[in-house]
DNA sequence: CGTATGATGTGTACAGTGTCCACAATGGCA
DNA sequence: TGCCATTGTGGACACTGTACACATCATACG
């Protein structure tokens, strides 16, 4: 039993069949979106017949589910780089410094992994499960939460008026996931890595202005 | 040869058998979004064998393809019956209707289409061909386009520094295709009328604050 | 007028997919 | 030890996209 290569399964249970499954899940996203999370294939490289999927998920939009939510951790995980390197300064610079984090973080995401970030956001959604823990990254938290943490601290140093404070996210979240769609599938593809940046931070800018 | 029924087509030729197989193609994007639109049950709606598509088009990421222009003209039309209903007024007036028409014609057409929404935005596209003819409405403009021309007026209004103008379809655009995104497949989905409504009203209100 | 020819549609075939069903192996619990 | 729920396998089916060879027609040209 010690000296089985370590490609083969020694024993008849997987051990953890469903993590396999979403993290073969994951680089079939990776590498071609959600269309090529494809059932039959992900069950391959983990080297387990078809139906074993169907012991862990009701059917192949299930499986998509899952590792949709696990992109969406990995967004969060993105922007948790761009916030942890946020100099210490003052509230309102730090405010500000956070909505910008957030937002580069999401677009830099949506430009590094386009697959997962469009296996991220093809599936289904709604207000009340957008903070589910399978959707949170390496910080338990999710991109959403993150979003909203940036509108307090722009609301705690006076940058943001109270009664606009409720349902702020929707204005956030909406222009910089627009602009990640638009430059990953939509008319502003194929522009140069500059020039994203500057409608990055252009699309910032009037958020901050905006809000 | 005279009596056929009319459901039967009488010549062996279909006519405009790549027009047929657009719309009937639209039907099921409508119905289904973009995964909806399969070969096959496209080729059944239009009483014609599989292997005849591959005469108008290369393969089915073709005909799709041809099904999300058209689509994105059904959004151009969308939004230009919202800026027929702008009364005369004065241009800086003027101008805003017109941002606000464009915006409020695109979010209506997501809610109202979301299976043609997804398609319009599902098969990649770039800055070059976004106003491609084929991508354009009745009116023979495209939503980019219409996204311009309401600019242009803000400029010529004086609401829109001359500085500012370039690339600034970008910013509106976002903003306004990720909040019909998020409504649609995203955490604001199922979000009542009203409150989309609102949430449109304040993105717009954002754009021309921040533009 | 008749016929060659290119354009258009058909039939058959194949590999690949999601999913259903019946069955087999396993490991933990009585 | 022996039972049995859990987990995985094998085979089957309907469906998909697409390649290949063939049939049919519309027309341009002799």
């Amino acid at each position: 039993m010690s000296a089985l290569p370590s490609t083969a399964r020694s024993t008849y249970r997987h051990g953890d069949l469903r993590e396999a499954l979403v993290a073969a899940g994951v680089d079939l996203a990776r590498a071609g979106g959600p269309d090529a999370v494809v059932l039959r294939e992900t069950t391959r490289r983990v080297g387990v017949s078809p139906n074993a999927a169907y012991r862990h998920f009701a059917d192949r939009q299930a499986l998509l589910k899952a590792v949709s939510d696990r992109a969406l951790g990995f967004v969060a995980d993105r922007i948790e780089d761009e916030v942890v390197a946020i100099p210490m300064t003052d509230a309102a610079t730090h405010a500000r410094s956070l909505l910008r984090a957030v937002g580069t973080g999401y677009i830099a995401f949506a430009r590094e992994e386009p697959g997962l970030f469009r296996t991220a956001f093809s599936v289904p959604d709604n207000l009340a499960s957008a903070d589910a823990p399978s959707k949170a990254g390496a910080g338990g938290r999710t991109p959403y939460q993150l979003v909203g943490m940036a509108l307090d601290e722009m609301l705690a140093a006076g940058l943001l008026p109270a009664e606009r404070r409720p349902n702020a996210e929707f204005l956030a979240w909406s222009s910089v996931h627009g602009l990640g769609m638009l430059v990953i599938d939509g008319p502003l593809r194929g522009l140069t890595g500059p020039m994203i940046d500057h409608a990055t931070q252009r699309v910032i800018d009037m958020v901050e202005r905006g809000l």
